[in-house]
DNA sequence: ATAATTAACGGTAACGTTTTCGTAAATAAA
DNA sequence: TTTATTTACGAAAACGTTACCGTTAATTAT
């Protein structure tokens, strides 16, 4: 492949470099004429800039690197779709990575996208995540992170967030006002505030109806549909069932749903469910699970913009955190009959 | 953010760049302890090659571009999985991209990748595509790509392909077996060549087993849930409804299972499904959708095997067409009671 | 008319690498 | 010993841009 270059344009039209360079930035000194003839000529002789001498000049990648869990459900790819968009339009391309929910892949992806010199990083940490020292220094030395949805609340970085408090709260909410009164939760990993803050949803919606929780309806479980059944299972041997599960994610209150069908209840009328972060399986599960609609595509949106802010005004920016808003779908698996 | 580059450590060791770069390259002409030495400084001193200027230099961008139509499903994601596993061992980036299902941002995409000037494309066609000349012109010119799944077939390139055909056949000839006589196939969009093929599949294994195929047992509808909601409606409409159905893809038969179900029809007792290219939804819709498994992480794997051995191997390379086996997975949706 | 300003362009040095060529010293061959 | 061949390095030219500093000509102000 032979390609054009500004010096051949230069050359045909008999002009410097640097007026044919003039030409492709919008700069104030070069004259209409020459500039409406080099971009003809240009175009005519198929050229196309070279990004890699752009880049090399500027000092910017003009590339930004995504870090996810995972992208087998739909959540994330929303995410990125919702931030591609933004990017796309204000020229940065991206560079997806996913640390399948691996502390130690995430941080080998952080420092690829490191070296490739991404001009930023918009992340959700796995659910492994335990140290956040090395975001910390990233972050003290300047560099910009945006985190999303799956943070620690230790790093001091901008965040976009889900009011992850508010929508446990009022999924439960939900399942007390159906009239479901013995309720367990099926509580994510550990290290993810988010895990935390849909628990405390989950007790605090208990309190405010004067219902006490106990410490055997909250189960540590995970993520996983795996996760879901086996916790179920173990819900059934114990003998102990409530009447309604709210679980931190769909994968895992599906698992359940699947494991309780499969030993014989019928739900909603033996036990209900509540799950989280709206999935296509959840829609399409017998009976449809009810769960709280997450905006993946302005999560996407609000955490590109927050970054090319940072980015491009670096001396004034100002850490942010933006709390988005959700939506709670009410399906059959939580409608008391 | 202050970066250290290889003047640096020359100037602090009082040697030449040459020297400097021989030391990262694993060049002969190099002695062990300057080489060592130069190693460990640049450690010291922070040392990250700036892989732009690398870049400029080799012309190549170590990038490589995927282009799919959608990676809402969990398919394409998985084929991006595997491409990248391979991509990365060899030190390329990639560079995804999503059609949306449509032609014009499909061809905006791979004119966006050129423009990254990235070493190759990987790419699964979007199902509005009619025009080809675009990539044949592309391919002409030399520029390394590889389709993979939705492919043209007057496109003559590398290609990474399931046997649309012989796998339609099966799960076709698996309804046949289990005694259903009346099937009807949910037929994709037509300008990709997997969707002639799984309809002859479905016509061929109704010809082994001497069963005429009319007309209006191959209903075109798409490839989305809606579709498949939409043509079942109206075939329940029509009064006349089949025995089985065969659809071109998981979603288009989940759709339909959905639809027939909403109508009263008990599955597979009044009406079988199979559908194709295995889903997560698949596997949890009640009762379970019977699919034809793709290997989606080999299908990834493969296409950037062998897309970096043309990019590798420019002169000798040759085009190539690779066929990856299936897997048919039979659930309850097929099963004859 | 003269001075001051602006408009429009050219020359050249960056940016951080790799690559090519040349050369001194060290080694091997004669 | 002399000559040929390596070995190990340096100098400088690329790669294709943008950025900076001039300079001339045209315009405006005085």
């Amino acid at each position: 492949m032979i390609y054009v270059t500004i010096k051949d344009i230069a050359k045909k039209l008999n002009i410097s470099i640097a007026t044919v360079s003039r030409a492709f930035n919008d700069k104030s000194d070069i004259k209409m004429d020459t500039k409406n003839l080099i971009l003809k000529t240009a175009k005519e002789m198929g050229y196309r800039p070279n990004p890699m001498a752009k880049k090399l000049m500027q000092k910017r990648s003009l590339t930004i690197g995504i870090v996810v869990p995972e992208f087998l459900n739909s959540f994330f790819p929303e995410v990125i779709i919702g931030a591609q968009e933004i990017l796309f339009e204000k020229g940065y391309q991206v560079l997806i990575t996913q640390s399948n929910e691996n502390y130690e892949t995430e941080l080998k992806n952080v420092k690829a996208l490191e070296d490739s010199m991404v001009d930023g990083i918009i992340i959700s940490q796995s659910s492994e995540t335990k140290n956040s020292i090395y975001y910390q220094n990233l972050i003290n030395s300047g560099y910009p992170i945006v985190f999303f949805n799956r943070v620690c609340d230790e790093i001091i970085s901008s965040k976009i967030l889900f009011n992850d408090y508010k929508w446990a709260f009022f999924a439960t909410e939900h399942l007390i006002n159906q009239g479901y009164k013995n309720i367990y939760h099926l509580k994510g990993k550990e290290s993810l505030s988010l895990t935390n803050d849909r628990m405390k949803g989950f007790i605090d919606a208990h309190t405010k109806h004067k219902l006490t929780v106990s410490k055997a309806q909250i189960i540590p479980t995970g993520f996983g549909i795996e996760d879901g059944k086996r916790v179920a299972n173990e819900i059934i041997d114990s003998g102990k069932t409530p009447d309604a599960i709210f679980a931190s994610n769909d994968p895992s209150a599906i698992g359940a749903m699947q494991a309780f069908k499969k030993r014989g209840f019928k739900i909603p009328e033996d036990i209900a469910f509540v799950g989280f972060t709206e999935s296509k399986m959840g829609a399409i599960i017998d009976p449809p699970l009810t769960s709280v609609l997450q905006p993946a595509l302005e999560i996407g949106r609000e955490a590109a913009k927050i970054l090319i802010e940072q980015i491009e005004n670096p001396a004034t920016f100002k850490v942010q955190t933006i709390v988005l808003n959700g939506q709670l779908n009410i399906r059959e698996s939580s409608i008391k009959v």
